[in-house]
DNA sequence: CACACTGCTATACGGTTGTAAAATAGCAGC
DNA sequence: GCTGCTATTTTACAACCGTATAGCAGTGTG
């Protein structure tokens, strides 16, 4: 009987549908790369029509806009609250944001093809630019924030905080890409292990270019320190 | 006169039209990401009409991958040239990799672009995967030697080839991209600056994972040196 | 149960896409 | 100057693209 047919679709609230609609987005760039984003590709995978995505977003690039943001976000929520779990001290924190950073869902080939696709957006698209910025200056200031507590540790040399940020960070970028375009170059666990010979050699005063003079040893009020040069030394 | 018209197209030999449209494509890649990757747009960027295009190659993603290729080899035949230019140490001439890889020509953005459309297609497309197994084989054999000569100075204590080729390999490409992504972040000295840092910790021997046993110090003949283990202690 | 709200689909539009193949035209060789 | 070879253009095809909008249908409320 007509009346008894199953509805034709399921209405759901706004926000609801919008997250439904981000969730297909990131499944169409694992699967299918940047050929993944049309609008009828997306509304099959979150089996809606392609209408619906000009309906909620004010475009389909809008919606990859929102996604990037979404992934980039839940990534760094994901691993901040890792290296804050029960780590005692600033460096043991520093190496479980190692762990986190190399866990299997983030050398997940299929994020790091998403990632890739959204990189190559960014200098072609204002509203991707500016999510990279703000998702960026969060992910630059979680780092830098372990590193400051390092910093701060007996018995680690001084050393400048933002270079060392810039470099760690290149690490870790450059090890994920090579994780994730050749998987069998090496495994997680070795490139936690090369991250934190990283942290070895800056706790060990090994990098010259980022040390600081050490501070005298007097209790004399000291005059405020001079503010960290922005250029690294050749 | 008709008869006294320019010629309606010119005639090239296929070798010399396949380097053109190799040259349009990465053309288009700068300019407009993967958006400039149509038969039609690359065939505007070359003069010619897109049917052109098919007949020189058997599909539009060979036509790809053959760009892909001959980025590569020009920027890893540029860099090693540089490397091996009037440097006489191992030290020097591995600082002379660092400078010619931050050089502008590899800081341009648009190559930058180019690079992330081609790694987008790797998982998706095997003559991409190919390519790129390829062309970074050969980089990284061209960073291993550039290592091994280090290895074998004066002074340097002994370090495991492979993972450390890893870590720089890492840093290399993180660095790049960081300075890509975010130019403002760091100038290209800064970043050769950070490079000789890391090779300056490599020296001192201040990369625990990466020590080797010192060498007895004794002239009896020794026993074959065992290889090096594949896997990065923890 | 009827109705109103609004989430959602179906349809349409003008445009682009890659590939194939027939036809054209440049030009080297005789 | 003519001819044949082949580089190249032109045309066509089926499919996809993003966006707009009229109208449909789910469903909560009175």
């Amino acid at each position: 009987m007509a009346r008894e047919q199953q509805p034709k679709f399921r209405r759901a609230p706004p926000t609801v549908r919008r997250e439904a609609l981000i969730e297909a987005t990131l499944a169409c760039l694992r699967k299918y790369g940047h050929d993944g984003l049309s609008v009828r590709r997306i509304g099959a995978e979150a089996g809606v029509s392609a209408g619906l995505i000009t309906h909620h977003f004010p475009s389909v690039s809008a919606l990859i806009a929102a996604s990037y943001e979404t992934l980039s976000l839940s990534l760094l929520q994901s691993i901040d609250r890792q290296a804050r779990e029960s780590g005692t001290t600033a460096r043991e924190r520093l190496r479980r944001f190692y762990e986190a950073w190399f866990a299997p869902a983030l050398l997940d080939p299929g994020i790091f093809n998403a990632w890739l696709v959204f990189w190559s957006m960014i200098s072609h698209d204002a509203a991707m630019r500016a999510v990279h910025d703000r998702t960026y200056a969060a992910y630059r200031a979680a780092l830098e924030s372990l590193l400051r507590q390092l910093h701060r540790s007996e018995g680690v040399p001084r050393f400048r905080l933002r270079p060392a940020a810039i470099a760690l960070s290149a690490l870790l970028d450059g090890l994920w890409i090579e994780a994730s375009i050749n998987p069998r170059t090496f495994k997680a666990a070795e490139a936690v292990a090369l991250c934190e010979d990283w942290t070895s050699a800056l706790c060990a005063g090994a990098f010259p270019g980022l040390l600081l003079a050490p501070r005298p040893a007097t209790r004399r009020r000291r005059p405020r320190q001079p503010r960290e040069s922005p250029v690294i030394p050749a």
